[in-house]
RNA sequence: GCGGGUGUAGCUCAAUGGUAGAGCAUCGGUCUUCCAAACCGAGUACGAGGGUUCGAUUCCCUUCACCCGCUCCA
């Protein structure tokens, strides 16, 4: 399937829009239509009754404990300092003025190093590169391969003044061995006294410019005054929220560990190149469970939870040879992270798997971080422990204190953090439900049809409601039945043009089922059933039709 | 951010330095007995800004958006 192809499909039907179109769009935004919003509302109600109203039973067949948030987006921003979103998120690039590309002023080296085409070309022909600065083969590789490789470099865009300036200043130190680094800075730099020497892009050898913060956090200001103390940021995650109020959460509500607190919300990335749909948007829809769990533990619920991920996916739809769970390496993983496991799904527009959701391990980490910064106390104690203890072991009150202030009674629990973005499963689901088939006409030649099977459960439409014709007391039938319907879920009343072509409407916007009502409901007040992804219909009484519909709405059906 | 490509009606596509067309879709009407029927009628477009020109949708520049590749993706 082609993304063109969709991208219309949710244009034409009210899916998905790009963000103030009118005006020519802004990249990296979209909104949501008449259906799209229903859908991705679905979802989230969705992804909230399985994990906050109706978790599935733990590890041990336990229930779980599992209570919602809904923080602000703007928070103090010493939350992303001490989250390290402010570092991490605040990257110093270089800015390569021969090609433009953006490098990671700290990694500059190391890419050069191992990964750069052109040094990899340089350093395979100069083996070892430090040796000596060989002139005539310096110029004859700068002439050949080094004008395909890195036509920016000083050394092939001006051969003789760079080798020129090298021979001089390298001269007064013959003895010296040269680092790569320095040799790369020399061949980079065709004049030293004027420009310094200078470090060359790893992609086409140009000089880079001064190291400057790239922002990938939104700022805004909070209050009149645009000024540093005044700065806030669009939170780039939701996690943090619930971290801020474990405290909170705890003191209020009487729960006991294990237990999840859980929140949907909005969250912003400044993505240095948004691309593919709505899948990478610098404005996206989180749903994050953040898990707190004893250290001991922490193991078994990071695999109870990665494994009742991917079933919840499969169980809305996703095919399992699209979906895949990837654990994450060792290098790969983030500082704070045990490990870490990415359920991604084969979107149309890749050829590799693409993240959905990341559940990952966080150890203590975010909860020791806030409890450093914020100075505030955010450890669990263990009541239930502490009461079953043997307290004759303590020879005095001090000691028994001290005790208590220590595992196994008061401790930083651990957290286990399935974070799932609501925008990626939408387009998933879009992407896996767009079907192109072929149904017989009146005549029986197979006409293509676009048809969206999506889950019942996440059907922006529910049913369709359709007089066969509009005479004979057929609309009033069908309009009693979709009034009858209608306080229970969306329902859609057409009676406009053709049965078939009102049929293959219902197909484009995903509506799992038609009911029609022809010449034998006057008689008999039975109805028929057409089924979305087979077209088969079944006839049954008109009184069945919202018990029948809702048996394929209820979760786990 | 760079390189390449594309911007004409809701969609798919024409034509043109001088009044912008078609098919499908949409809406209204006639009709109607199960999978985009027929007929009649209607509305809707040159991405934005600037320049050249008597006149620009067409040529030039800038910009915005989208697609592909590179890059980025805590």
């Amino acid at each position: 399937m082609e993304m063109e192809k969709l991208v219309s499909l949710c244009r034409r039907r009210g899916f998905i829009f790009q963000s103030s179109e009118i005006y020519g769009g802004i990249n990296g935004f979209w909104d949501y239509g008449p259906l799209g919003v229903e859908l991705k509302r679905n979802i989230k109600e969705a992804w909230w009754h399985d994990m906050v109203v109706a978790p599935p039973l733990g590890p041990d067949g336990e229930e779980i404990h599992i209570v919602g948030v809904d923080c602000a987006i703007i928070m103090n921003p010493k939350v992303w300092e001490a989250s390290g979103h402010v570092a991490g998120f605040a990257d110093p690039m270089r800015k390569c003025s021969g090609c433009g590309h953006f490098v990671r002023a700290d990694q500059l080296w190391q890419i050069l190093a191992t990964s750069s085409r052109w040094v990899d070309s340089l350093t395979q022909e100069f083996t070892p590169i430090t040796e000596s600065i060989d002139s005539p083969k310096l110029l004859s590789w700068a002439k050949n391969k080094g004008k395909k490789l890195a036509p920016n470099l000083a050394l092939v865009r001006n051969p003789e003044a760079t080798l020129g300036s090298i021979a001089t200043r390298v001269k007064g130190q013959a003895d010296a061995r040269l680092e790569l680094k320095d040799i790369l800075r020399y061949l980079a730099t065709e004049n030293p006294d004027a420009t310094g020497l200078q470090d060359p892009c790893p992609i086409c050898g140009g000089p880079l410019g001064e190291a400057a913060p790239f922002k990938l956090m939104f700022e805004s200001y909070v209050g009149v005054e645009q000024s540093k103390e005044n700065k806030v940021y669009l939170r780039p995650e939701t996690a943090q929220g619930i971290f801020v109020n474990f405290k909170n959460v705890l003191d209020s509500s009487r729960l006991k560990l294990p237990f999840g607190i859980a929140q949907i919300g909005k969250a912003f990335r400044n993505e240095v190149n948004p691309r593919n749909y709505t899948f990478r948007s610098r404005e996206f829809e989180q749903m994050e469970l953040e898990f707190f769990c004893h250290p001991d533990e922490s193991a078994k619920w990071y695999e109870f939870w990665r494994d009742v991920r991917i079933k919840w996916y499969a169980e809305l739809g996703l095919r399992s040879d699209k979906l895949r769970p990837r654990e994450q390496s060792a290098e790969e993983r983030a500082h704070y992270s045990v490990g870490t496991t990415d359920i991604e799904y084969l979107f149309p527009f890749s050829d590799e798997p693409q993240e959905l959701e990341g559940v990952a391990h966080r150890s203590d980490y975010d909860l020791r971080q806030h409890q450093e910064h914020s100075g505030k106390d955010l450890s669990y104690f263990d009541d239930e422990l502490w009461q079953k203890a043997d307290k004759s072991q303590f020879a005095d009150k001090k000691a028994e204190q001290e005790a208590k202030s220590k595992p196994p009674y008061r401790f930083l629990p651990h957290v286990i953090e399935p974070s799932a973005g609501a925008d990626r499963f939408t387009l998933a689901v879009l992407c896996e439900a767009y079907t192109e088939d072929a149904i017989p006409d009146e005549k029986g030649v197979p006409q293509p049809r676009v048809v969206m099977k999506f889950h019942p459960r996440l059907a922006p439409i529910k049913a369709a409601i359709l007089p066969l014709v509009n005479k004979d007391g057929m609309p009033e039938k069908a309009q009693a039945l979709y009034r009858e319907l209608k306080p229970h879920f969306n329902v859609f009343y057409d009676d406009k043009g053709a049965v078939g072509r009102r049929y293959r409407r219902q197909d484009e916007a995903g509506t799992p089922f038609c009911i029609t009502i022809d010449g034998q409901t006057l008689q008999d007040d039975t109805v028929t059933i057409r089924d979305r992804d087979t077209t088969e219909q079944r006839r049954l009484p008109m009184a069945a039709v919202l018990q029948e519909i809702q048996k394929h709405l209820r979760p786990g059906s």
